[in-house]
DNA sequence: GCCGATACCGAAAAATTATTCGGTACCTGA
DNA sequence: TCAGGTACCGAATAATTTTTCGGTATCGGC
């Protein structure tokens, strides 16, 4: 019998911050927005490896959370404005430091992508008693 | 009829570094190993809020990527010991980052949490033509 | 009233991740 | 050979997130 249900921990930073911005597409919607991009249709033509619906669902998100905030104007044609509030600002360099670090390791991830596409899981946490990863005496 | 299947953009950096360090648990266990805890035991006492099994799925794919090595102690009693690669000691102060910004913020995200759960979902994001958020106009 | 432009949303389905449960393997000493 | 300690794994299931598809709503003209 299963009982249980999530249990986060909001004490802990990381579970925090992955909370507000470590959905899929949420990094790369700040981003866009930090460097110009204002309006829901901006954003859809910047964004293309997603569908519309989900950048705006996130987007969402992030206002609820107050990392972006948005204005509407009145007008024609219908005009929507979004950007970021101090508190997405602070999340900028932080997003460019991640950026940073996978840049300077992509090329090893899709090699190791790429190898366990062939040799299947290649296990690499079994204890493997002969030709194992390091054996220490 | 759908279609598709995920399309992953391996030069975003961000997705690469969510990719090798962005699962739910993978940072405390970073953490966890940064700090000093080697053995698979000592991992599963110190990190409690979820099964040893995870700890252990997800510490093998941080094998895989090469964020930490694992060394086999041959001996009595079994004795399997990891530590951070330079790959993963680079994660560390990034972890840190992470954490200080969730840290300085959490007593809004928990704010924020506490209140979309009174009042609904709050729409956020739909555009209320009286008392929306910010009409400019 | 209907159209095109803009922005948004609901609900179902699919994909992905996280968890649980119930084992297996190895070693040593009784 | 069996128990006790340590480490690991496979397969089902649950939970969560992402995607798709098919609408709704406002505005200003035609």
């Amino acid at each position: 019998m299963y009982e249980r249900k999530i249990k986060e921990d909001l004490d802990c930073g990381i579970i925090v911050a992955m909370k507000v911005f470590g959905a899929k597409w949420k990094p790369c919607i700040i981003d866009a927005i930090s460097r110009g991009a204002k309006r829901p249709s901006e954003l859809h033509r910047e964004i293309t490896t997603t569908s519309a619906r989900v950048i705006d669902m996130q987007l969402s998100e992030l206002v609820t959370y107050g990392v972006v905030s948005k204005k509407i104007h009145q007008g024609f044609p219908l005009c929507v404005e979004y950007s970021l509030t101090p508190l997405g600002e602070s999340i900028v360099p932080l997003l460019a430091q991640l950026n940073a670090w996978g840049l300077k390791n992509k090329e090893l991830v899709k090699k190791i992508d790429a190898n366990s596409d062939n040799n299947e899981v290649l296990s690499a946490g079994k204890i493997k008693w002969n030709a194992a990863s390091t054996i220490c005496q």
